[in-house]
Order: structure tokens, then sequence, then C-alpha cells
DNA sequence: ATAAAGGCTAAACTTAACTTCAGGTCAACA
DNA sequence: TGTTGACCTGAAGTTAAGTTTAGCCTTTAT
């Protein structure tokens, strides 16, 4: 099943102008076209998106995906690099949620003083 | 106690830059200077760039943290609405969380993966 | 008294990640 | 056949959050 551009941005939520960013920024290597140069998204396309998405999210930069996505398309030989590139990734949310919780309770402790009456004091 | 903005960036890890950005974007209304237009920073204003990095890393626009700053400054009356702007960031923050453990199980199903012996395929 | 260290400003520059625009092509259908 | 909707490109514009630069003033230590 192939998939116009348009599906995709509608299925992962994106919108197309960023589906064409990406493309030409070159994290779409394996996107095919038809003869007239349209998109056409292959299921891989569709997972490979997904994964773009997840890792952007999380607050990795396009650069770095872009380099993720040359060692997966090297080959096999790179799966040491790409292991270490993703636990790197993994301790970084580790550490983002981490902060979250924190400041987490920050916030916590700020509403609880809302709570008490009276308690309004400057910051 | 009053500190220099160096002393003040080494204390909360921020450079010199951003501390000044954030005065000259109002986010320091209450910051005093010396006759010769020195900042000097409190115990007080200490604690609100906590709270602002706080809330910066956790992905609130400087805007933002600036209307939250000016309802602060109104006074006791908008004790509400400063409630409400932190419990919205706190369901903000929640969801940020959902996701990051949600990024990091996809990312921990990529690492088994290259784990099992031979199983590097493309993605 | 003077030099070094630290402070100040306004304005320009930077970066990432998009988005918008202008102008053109393609495909389907009435 | 023509018009409508979806697609394309390259180039320019946008936004947030700083950072850098240039030129100048102040404070402190020698």
């Amino acid at each position: 099943m192939e998939y116009s551009i348009k599906q995709v941005a509608e299925k992962l939520n994106l919108p197309i102008s960023t589906l064409r960013y990406y493309d030409r920024e070159g994290l779409m290597p394996l996107l095919k076209r038809t003869e007239s140069g349209i998109r056409k998204y292959s299921e891989t396309d569709i997972s490979w998106l997904e994964l773009v998405c997840c890792l952007r999210n999380t607050g990795m930069p396009l650069e770095e995906i872009k380099a993720f996505m040359e060692l997966c398309l090297t080959g096999s030989s790179t799966g040491e690099q790409r292991k270490e590139l993703l636990e790197q990734h993994k301790a970084f949310i580790l550490s983002q949620m981490n902060m979250l919780s924190r400041s987490l309770e920050m916030i916590n402790y700020k509403l609880a003083n809302y709570n008490e009456i009276g308690i309004f004091h400057i910051i």
C-alpha cells in the first residue's frame, strides 16, 4: 500500500509542509516518486517517519536523526554505533523525565500555597 | 544579601547574556540597580529566576512566563488566574512525561532488537 | 594613578525548524 | 475540454530564544 503526502499528513498528524521539509532535508532517502515527481510513501517510509517523530518529539535535533538514518543506510556494520546513539538518547530522555518531575514538584508546591487561604505573596 | 550578575550566572548556571536578555525582555521587573546602573540581584530575584528556569525548562514560552509574572505583580486578586495557569502547565508537563515514556518504550524496543544477534535491518 | 576585570547598551547576528508564497504541473471528472 | 483539487519547486519569510559585537563606563587592586 502506498500513500499520498496528504494521507500521511493525516495519519501522522503532521503538516504537509513538514513532510516536504523532512524530505528536502534528506531525512527520507528511500522515498519514491511517480514518474511525474509525486511522492509515494510506503509502509516502511511511514514507520521511519514514526521513528523520526519519536526522536524529534523527545528533543533530538534533525541533524542527529539524519546521522542515525545514514548509519541505518550504511548497513549492519554500523549496528554498534546506532545502538550507542540510541543509548545516549535514552539517557537524555531519562534526564528530561527527571527534570520534568523535579519541576512538577516545584509547581505542586506553588499550587499547594495557592490553596492555603490567603497565601498569595509575590512569586 | 545581593549578588552581581556574574554570581547569579554561576549560582544558576546560566550565561550572563541570558540574564541580561531576561531582564531586557521584562522578566525581572523588581530587579534593582546601583546608581551607576549595575544590576543587583536580591534573594527574591533569585527565587523568581529559579521559577523562571523551572517553567522555561519544561517548555513554557517566555511570553507566558511574563504573563504569569504580571499576574503576580498585580497582586492577590489574580490568585485564581495564576493557579489556573500553573494547573494548565502542570497538565502540559504531565503530557510531556507521557510522551517521553512512550518514546522511551519505542527506543527500548529498538535497542532490544539490536541486542538480538543479527537483527540489524534498516530502521 | 592606572590597568585589569567586570559591568552596561543597542543593534546585529545566529540557529533550528518550520511555513508561506509565487508560479507552475498533473490527474480526474463533469 | 476545461476546471478543480492535489501536487510540485525554489526562495523568501518567520519565530523563539538567545548570542555576539562594538564601544563605552565603573570598580578594584596594585
